[in-house]
DNA sequence: GAGCACTGC
């Protein structure tokens, strides 16, 4: 019987033990990566990568590239010269979870020889030379180490997901090693075809600092080894980028699922739904069940309607538990569903696509796809974001039906219990209508921090950027428009002195420019949690059962000049709260004790821990930007004004049947139930967010005086008539 | 009267 040999071990010694662990876990370890597809072919890929500046690996989910390939590259050498193997990921719980995982296979501690770095968190030294970090992390680093210098091989893993922060470094990428390989040749490309931005770099290091260009000269930096990695049905649109690069492909692993489609089309997704959910209830072997839903509307109503028709059945086939998840919902609700279900029971998980890539749920047989998803689109003509459901891409239904990982968890051996299910409500011909993969990112948002970014970079061409794919020409034209009446470019289309200073911030550039126009205003401190605090996610939680009270709670913050101080009383209350209870309690204590405070005030306690990192990160931005951090204590008009001066892009007039006329745009837009001003109506307002979703509504708003608009940003603004 | 998912030296 294991259990009893498991006891039988833990009376042993405690050193017995570690060791006979160690050992064990070792052998086990040693055993799986030789067992992973990718271990055959792993001389045939280092000779690849030896012979192929650039490479495409092809490699479907469970091929083990992510964690086998860095230290196959390690292995042949590939750090000799003192480089270190960068790894990209789209998120940073990959990242983490890679590096842990690779570091336990190399067994050494992490932030040795391999480690991560994340935002707020660098967890990697001296030694490191495998090193995974976030796409944006790297982009980042870029801008103080435009060659990339300590790298000699660059990793962009799931490139197929192409968010904005893997397109761009693609872009980029492609320069740095154009740059690198001439520092090396000393010759000048006279390759007119693609050379605008390869140049734009050398100039940029020409006229910013002439001793990096000697020491590149006379240090000649190694060559830039590039590997993309992509699990896309297609490895062309890379190869094709890349000047043809050589793609190879890398078998996967996966449990076996099987498909099914419905015989006519759907009319009803959430009916259809549930009548999936209870067949495979009352039908079907164990297993849980991953319904993959809109948003947290559908996905409490589905709830709901579950529970009503589970009343219905026989006391014995009520054996059913719903788990909701969703970005927005508190942690610690989150993690319910990673608690196996009791003895007997089947667990429903209603989610969003959080649980797609971000959140991984073991124990799950059945997947139920109903084929559609909540999309964030823009329009850069309004400046609106729009929230749509539209139908998933093919290799969207690919992965949601990867997420009936059931063996996985069980066993860990595939066949034994049978297949997993993934079950789509839609016919097969609908599926083939599908595209093949979801129209990247950077097609369907604002790009303006792009543009900044690039502009940052030395590439001041940024409309003839060599992008992956380009994105609509208006809205990079418009983006350079706003940057423009921010201050941040010049009127022929250079940087400014202030738009390379908001280059620096990690900030969206209005948030940028915020803190230096409060610098002026002498109230600097207020801007900086101000921007903290705009820029996560919903602060405020109003679950649908406890309406009232969380209403009653926001009230005691509420400011009636907007939801910006409201924002400001929230971080201050907090803030207090944790600094008193720091003098009596350890940090740690303190910290759970500032979790208990916004459960108490239907506050997120994850997007408040956010606002605080964001903070301290950013006063120590500005702090090293030179700007003095002056308080303008409660003069609440000062800061208002200083918001006008600001946000001055983004402000509405009241019309007379109680909408909002946006000023710039002319469109007509709602408050947002959740401002503080919703009722209150004021005359003229600054804001900072524009969704479309049953409505226009503006969010994050504050009550302005129109006549500071004209005094505060006289170009765009006139006295009425 | 309402909130897809990520991310940033």
């Amino acid at each position: 019987m294991p259990s009893m040999a498991a006891n039988k071990f833990s009376r042993n010694t405690h050193q017995n033990q570690t060791k006979g662990d160690f050992v064990s876990r070792k052998q086990m370890i040693e055993q799986q990566r030789k067992n992973l597809p990718i271990a055959a072919v792993e001389r045939r890929l280092v000779e690849e990568v030896r012979n192929n500046d650039t490479l495409i690996i092809v490699g479907e989910t469970g091929s083990g590239k992510t964690t086998q390939l860095p230290q196959y590259l390690f292995k042949w050498g590939f750090c000799r010269d003192g480089g270190i193997i960068g790894i990209t990921q789209p998120r940073r719980v990959a990242a983490i979870t890679v590096a842990k995982r690779v570091a336990e296979e190399c067994g050494i501690p992490l932030g040795q020889k391999v480690g991560y770095a994340i935002r707020f968190e660098d967890v990697t030294s001296g030694q490191t030379k495998i090193k995974y970090m976030t796409d944006g992390l790297l982009l980042r680093e870029a801008l103080l180490d435009p060659y990339l210098s300590k790298y000699s091989v660059i990793i962009v893993d799931e490139a197929h997901e192409r968010t904005i922060h893997t397109d761009v470094l693609l872009g980029l990428l492609k320069n740095v090693q154009k740059a690198r390989s001439k520092s090396i040749n000393g010759v000048v490309n006279t390759d007119h075809n693609n050379s605008n931005n390869g140049h734009a770099l050398e100039e940029r290091i020409d006229n910013q600092n002439d001793g990096i260009l000697k020491s590149c000269q006379v240090k000649k930096y190694n060559p830039l080894k590039l590997i993309i990695m992509s699990a896309s049905l297609d490895a062309r649109v890379f190869s094709e980028y890349f000047g043809g690069a050589k793609a190879v492909h890398v078998q996967g692993r996966q449990f076996p699922v099987d498909i099914f489609y419905t015989h006519k089309p759907e009319t009803d997704c959430i009916d259809a739904a549930l009548i999936t959910i209870f067949q495979i209830h009352l039908e079907e072997g164990p297993g849980d069940v991953l319904v993959f839903l809109t948003g947290q509307e559908e996905i409490e109503s589905v709830e709901r309607l579950i529970h009503e028709r589970l009343r219905q059945l026989p006391e014995c086939s009520r054996k059913l538990l719903t788990f909701p998840i969703f970005s927005s919902l508190p942690s610690e609700k989150q993690m319910r569903v990673f608690m196996p279900s009791p003895a007997g029971h089947r667990k429903v998980i209603l989610a969003t696509n959080i649980a797609e890539t971000s959140v991984t749920i073991p124990g799950i047989r059945y997947v139920v796809d109903p084929g559609l998803v909540k999309a964030r689109t823009y329009d850069p003509k309004m400046g609106v974001d729009s929230l749509i459901i539209v139908t998933t891409s093919k290799a969207q239904a690919l992965q949601r039906r990867s997420r009936a990982n059931f063996l996985n968890f069980y066993s860990g051996r595939a066949g034994r219990d049978g297949p997993g299910k993934c079950y789509r409500l839609y016919q097969e011909s609908f599926f083939e209508k599908l595209t093949d993969s979801t129209l990247p990112e950077i097609k369907r948002c604002d790009l303006s921090n792009v543009v900044l970014q690039l502009k940052a970079l030395g590439i001041d061409d940024v409309i003839n950027f060599d992008f992956i794919e380009k994105p609509d020409r208006t809205a990079v034209v418009n983006s350079l428009w706003s940057l423009y009446l921010l201050g941040a470019v010049t009127e022929d289309n250079k940087l400014s002195d202030v738009g390379r200073q908001m280059a620096r911030l990690p900030l969206d550039p209005v948030y940028s420019k915020a803190l230096i126009v409060a610098s002026q205003f002498g109230c600097l401190k207020e801007m900086l949690i101000c921007v903290a605090m705009l820029s996560v996610e919903s602060i405020f939680y109003a679950p649908r059962e406890k309406l009232e009270e969380s209403r009653n709670a926001l009230k005691s913050f509420a400011s009636l000049e907007g939801d910006h101080l409201t924002l400001l009383n929230v971080y201050r209350a907090a803030d207090e709260f944790f600094q008193k209870n720091k003098m009596v309690h350890s940090e740690e204590k303190a910290e759970k004790n500032l979790r208990k405070w916004c459960k108490d005030n239907y506050i997120n306690s994850r997007s408040l821990k956010h606002a605080r990192d964001i903070h301290s990160q950013i006063v120590r931005n500005v702090e090293q930007m030179g700007l003095r951090i002056t308080s303008c204590e409660d003069d609440t008009l000062l800061l208002r004004r200083c918001l006008a001066a600001s946000f001055f892009l983004k402000a509405a007039m009241k019309q007379p049947d109680g909408a909002y006329r946006v000023t710039l745009s002319g469109l007509i837009v709602q408050i947002h139930p959740s401002s503080v001003l919703f009722r209150a109506k004021p005359e003229c307002i600054v804001f900072n967010e524009l969704v479309h979703t049953n409505h226009s509504y503006v969010r994050n708003v504050s009550r302005i005086d129109y006549l500071w608009l004209v005094e505060l940003a006289p170009n765009l603004y006139a006295v009425q008539d």
